[in-house]
DNA sequence: CGCACCACAATTTTT
DNA sequence: TTGTGGTGCG
């Protein structure tokens, strides 16, 4: 029982350290006071989470437990509490129960990118100390911890990490040694397969014995290609992304006195989307928290959207049933979008069974409603969209307002051309990394050889490269002799001599050799931008790509002088000048994306790619069923769902503004098919949406002779011989009508265009059936424009 | 050994 | 349609 004043006490310490967050809403209020024990904040899109995190360390580093406790300070008095209720600077510091040290705080994210944000974001309101907080992804929490202990798991300190493709190219590398057919056993399903076992915990030589016992001969296989993998990582001292998570709980489960180190440091444990996370990942901060119990987890069920790649939904779903003594909070109204976009994002949601059931609400008016666009094809679609962001701008906007989000990075192609065409500048996100692209792969592998010569691996990828006349033949040959000899692939180079067998590129091979060996004898003293600059000269690399001079090439040689930004931002950032150290860096860091973020151009990407995201204009491209939902999933109820929570997703995005549209039918993978308008889109209340071009897009009439008359602006004009459309009363959108107009522009035409303003027609050229113009525009410059589409948002003056 | 040509498959993707 | 990987020829 507490006393009157142990009460009054505690009030009035809970009263201040509330005033501390004035800025706070009652659930996200809770949800920062709520340190102690296990607490589930289920965060709905555009809640504040992220504010609240921030909020939460806030709040431990500066009360401690003191929010969330009943607990008096030993010298608890009426002065003290007097003091507190006072407000004041001293009654701040009376408040406090154990404020916490920063370095006892672990926030795990997912990608870089959050835990940049993250970081940034607490510097700002906390200071310098904030640097000591491990904010971090579960990737690197791992490396931290295993550079630590990973002799304890017979892997050096300074192991090396794999990223996929090179855990792809091991993996076909041993189907091949194996003689196994490569299309039963796709590196794809095998690398699959291989992740599934790890987030089971469970190991090459338990998982080959249990294929044994099955008898299952695709088992056996697959078993036998899971231990040579794990064998030769393990030689190649190297670790791939599962590995690093997998050998970590090893570490923690096997190692008492490491778990023990690393429970009692982290007082507090926090896990952001957690929707996210896998199996291990979860095993991963229950045992990190294992200590204290401190465990806060946020995320979103509606929102989990990576199954395919291991995530299980049931980590959040069972938290409540894992830790008993948990609570839980829900974030339910939210900044960002209006309400019609709200309650069409909860429309959609709803129709899921699995979920732990939230509904968004919001203080924002109803705003506008969606617009569905119902278009004839995919060149329709995106001359709507691009025809919709020219307006918007025209009207005084950013382009770096609108995103088009779609299902595949296939479906980005016709977009692209409708931007081109009509002068939108546009920035695609995802397809290949800068990091993943060859050229920076290939100086990479200079890169991880010279820092760690028996990487094998790395060394066959650039051993001939730029061509050394060192052939396929010989580098079996001389891989033969290094696994009969035991050594590296780099030791048989240096002796390649003394090997007949090697006798034409033996040459060759030593040449190469002495140039790693003098290279890594200078990566002792040299710092990785200095090294990159010796390898580019040295290999002949960069001479290479220089050398071609095709387009391709110039941006390969860019992008590997962009390498040598990135080693420079590395130095600056973490005042580390040793080559292991970018190294290891890199391997984690998949994202240069970040660079010119401030860019005015429409983002393009994929609805997985904006998650996280959001925008004040977002268009939904290829609303169809068999596109989205996409075929997969159609008959999956599971599946089904998952891509309604994409759906969801992708509607949340969106501030202001949302376009939804549709094509009756589309090309993908060079073949046209005709779609039903998706499921979701039926789901969206009547009430929140305006319909645009339903009966031309897929009425009874639209492919009688409106098919005929120039409507599909893309290619149609060329194959009817430049045959004069018929005239016929439709809205502005509709390409028959520029078709009409655009034949009566010439040179020297002043212009209006409804988003760059007045200029003057300088040049046409004849294109493909339609024309090139190029425009002196008064406010943003020359533009080169397609004629036709232009001529959809221009018109001549006088 | 290097290049050109053909077959084939292609959700989504952080680390 | 696009990219990739394998094969065969000079």
């Amino acid at each position: 029982m507490m006393t009157d004043f142990e009460t009054r006490f505690v009030e009035a310490r809970k009263k201040l350290i509330r005033s501390d967050f004035p800025d706070l809403n009652p659930r996200q209020l809770e949800a920062v006071m709520a340190t102690e024990g296990p607490l589930l904040i289920l965060a709905g899109a555009g809640s504040g989470k992220t504010t609240v995190l921030i909020n939460r360390i806030a709040n431990l580093l500066k009360y401690g437990r003191a929010s969330d406790s009943n607990e008096l300070p030993p010298y608890a008095d009426e002065e003290m509490l007097r003091a507190i209720e006072d407000g004041g600077s001293d009654g701040r510091s009376a408040a406090a129960l154990e404020p916490v040290a920063p370095w006892r705080i672990l926030a795990i994210t997912f990608t870089n990118k959050a835990a940049g944000e993250l970081k940034e974001r607490l510097e700002r309101q906390i200071g310098p100390e904030a640097n000591d907080i491990w904010a971090c992804t579960f990737h690197s929490a791992c490396v931290r911890i295993l550079r630590r202990d990973a002799e304890k798991l017979g892997f050096p300190s300074d192991f090396t990490i794999y990223d996929s493709s090179d855990s792809q190219s091991l993996i076909k590398h041993i189907v091949k040694d194996m003689e196994l057919d490569e299309k039963t056993f796709s590196h794809r399903a095998i690398l699959a397969e291989i992740g599934a076992a790890k987030d089971a915990q469970i190991g090459a030589a338990a998982y080959l014995n249990e294929a044994r016992r099955s008898g299952d001969k695709r088992k056996i296989h697959m078993g036998e290609i899971y231990s040579e993998y794990m064998r030769r990582m393990f030689a190649a001292g190297a670790m791939d992304f599962d590995d690093l998570i997998f050998f970590t709980v090893k570490l923690l489960l096997e190692n008492d006195e490491v778990c023990a180190y690393w429970q009692r440091r982290f007082q507090y444990v926090l896990v952001d989307e957690y929707q996210d996370t896998n199996h291990l990942q979860y095993l991963l901060a229950k045992t990190l928290a294992g200590g204290w119990e401190n465990i806060c987890v946020v995320g979103d069920d509606d929102q989990s959207i990576y199954k395919f790649r291991g995530a299980t939904i049931e980590n959040i779903l069972s938290f409540e049933s894992e830790y008993k003594s948990c609570r839980t909070i829900r974030l339910e109204q939210n900044y960002r979008s209006t309400g019609n976009i709200l309650e069409a994002a909860n429309a959609v949601i709803s129709c899921n069974r699995t979920r732990k059931g939230k509904t968004l609400w919001t203080d924002h008016s109803t705003g506008e409603k969606l617009q569905l666009y119902y278009a004839g094809n995919e060149h329709e679609e995106a001359e709507y969209v691009a025809s919709t962001i020219l307006s918007a701008y025209g009207k005084g906007g950013h382009w770096r307002d609108n995103a088009v989000l779609y299902r595949m990075n296939a479906q980005s192609n016709q977009l692209e051309y409708a931007f081109k065409r009509s002068g939108i500048p546009y920035r695609i996100f995802g397809g290949t990394r800068f990091f993943d692209r060859a050229e920076v792969k290939d100086v990479l592998a200079y890169l991880c050889v010279i820092n760690t010569p028996s990487d094998d691996l790395r060394l066959v990828r650039i051993i001939n490269n730029p061509p050394r006349g060192i052939g396929a033949r010989s580098v079996e040959i001389a891989q033969e002799l290094a696994s009969e000899q035991g050594s590296s692939l780099c030791a048989i180079l240096r002796r390649a001599d003394e090997f007949p067998s090697l006798s034409r590129a033996a040459i060759r091979m030593r040449e190469l050799a002495n140039l790693i060996d003098e290279l890594h004898r200078m990566s002792a003293e040299t710092g990785p931008d200095l090294l990159l600059d010796e390898v580019l000269a040295r290999t002949g690399y960069l001479r290479m790509l220089e050398e071609k001079n095709t387009v391709e090439d110039t941006t390969r040689a860019e992008n590997v002088r962009e390498l040598k930004s990135a080693i420079l931002g590395y130095q600056k950032e973490s005042g580390d000048n040793t080559l292991s150290g970018f190294l290891a860096d890199v391997a984690l860091y998949t994202d240069l994306d970040n660079y010119d973020r401030d860019a005015d151009s429409v983002v393009m990407m994929t609805m997985h790619a904006a998650k996280g995201l959001e925008f004040p204009r977002v268009f939904i491209v290829g609303m169809e069923e068999g596109i989205f939902p996409g075929q997969r999933a159609i008959g999956e109820p599971e599946e089904m769902e998952e891509e309604r929570r994409l759906c969801y997703v992708a509607i949340t995005r969106a501030r202001e503004h949302l376009h939804l549209s549709c094509a009756r039918q589309r090309m993908i993978f060079g073949r046209t098919n005709a779609y039903k308008p998706s499921r979701f889109v039926d789901e969206i209340p009547e009430e929140t949406l305006e319909k645009k071009n339903e009966k031309r897009g897929y009425g009874y009439n639209s492919y009688g002779d409106d098919y005929e008359s120039g409507r599909r602006a893309g290619y149609s004009y060329r194959r009817s011989g430049g045959e004069r459309p018929r005239p016929q009363k439709t809205p502005p959108l509709a390409p028959s009508q520029s078709a009409a107009a655009a034949v009566s522009y010439a040179e020297g035409d002043r212009v209006e265009h409804k988003a760059f303003g007045t200029g003057t027609l300088t040049k046409m050229t004849p294109m493909g059936g339609d024309f090139l113009i190029e425009v002196q525009f008064e406010r943003v410059g020359v533009k080169k424009l397609m004629l036709r589409i232009a001529a959809q948002n221009m018109k001549k003056l006088d």
